[in-house]
DNA sequence: CACGACTCCTGCTGGC
DNA sequence: TGCCAGCAGGAGTCGT
């Protein structure tokens, strides 16, 4: 379900509720996530305060001082604050008891993760699923000089290096479409035959669909909701994501999906060039 | 090292 | 209308 927008929007709702908590339970209905939960969370969390909600990529990092709560929504997580009581249905497999309310992760693919990094093991960011990732888009590392020096001699496509996370993180299959389309590069287009100008132009791209999405609530296709159940309207703005058949509301040509590694990917032919 | 295939899981949807 | 194959926004791991 979520890219880098929907993740910081969950982020956005969420801190401002949470931050200065005191957790006072955790139980564990369905420990079979990506990894399982750890079997020592409830000890290490309960009576803990809640310092701030972080993010990396599409990881979210809960700060509670002694270590970091690390948290990913796979495909189909949801973390939302729910009213203390709130009776658990199927998928909600996850409750944190806070004096800020009930925080709740539900997940029907169990794709994500939850797990807790001790801070007597170091910066939460050398963590092993963390210390790899690339530059998040929307700090001031990111650049076109930058996408165009980490792609010089990749033969992988642009596409791919995109939802790769190791250059750039959180652009997803829905944003890396759509921020191929803004800056005019087909998705089949070889990462290192990229111009110094289009990877200005891409890193822009990405920047703005980014920020757009963020702006917007985050994406609600399927079933994104944020922290407080409400659905974003990104949807609303796809150019290419979604609309293979359907007229380029650019130029009018047909919309284009072939399928990269596995996934999907919308293009106009005729406004992208390889 | 770089790259690509495979994999985990449940819920929908589209095509018959 | 009903059924079911295939696909879904992620990304770590493994084989080449």
């Amino acid at each position: 379900m979520p890219e880098l927008p929907e993740v910081e929007v969950v982020r956005r709702g969420l801190e401002p509720k949470v931050a200065g908590a005191i957790v006072q339970s955790l139980s564990v209905r369905e420990p079979r996530l990506r990894w399982p939960v750890p079997t020592d969370l409830a000890r290490r969390l309960r009576g803990a305060r809640l310092r701030s909600v972080g993010r990396r990529g599409k990881y979210l990092l809960f700060d509670f001082g002694a270590g970091t709560l690390i948290v990913h929504l796979g495909m189909s997580g949801q973390l939302r604050l729910r009213a203390p009581g709130t009776r658990a249905e199927r998928h909600d497999h996850v409750d944190i008891e806070t004096s800020a309310g009930l925080l709740r992760f539900t997940d029907p693919r169990r794709f994500g993760a939850i797990l807790w990094h001790d801070a007597a093991q170091g910066d939460v960011l050398a963590h092993p699923l963390l210390a790899h990732l690339g530059v998040e888009p929307l700090s001031s590392l990111f650049d076109g000089a930058l996408l165009y020096r980490l792609s010089r001699g990749r033969s992988l496509t642009i596409k791919q290096m995109l939802l790769s996370g190791r250059e750039v993180v959180g652009v997803g299959n829905i944003y890396a479409s759509e921020s191929l389309f803004r800056a005019g590069i087909s998705p089949r287009a070889r990462a290192g035959r990229l111009s110094r100008v289009r990877c200005d132009a891409l890193a822009e791209a990405i920047r703005q669909t980014l920020r757009d999405a963020i702006s917007r609530g985050g994406s609600s296709l399927r079933d994104f909701v944020d922290s407080d159940g409400a659905h974003g309207h990104f949807q609303l703005d796809c150019q290419v994501y979604g609309r293979a058949g359907e007229a380029c509301r650019r130029c009018g040509a047909m919309i284009k999906i072939i399928r990269q590694q596995q996934r999907s990917s919308f293009y106009c032919p005729s406004c992208q060039r390889p």
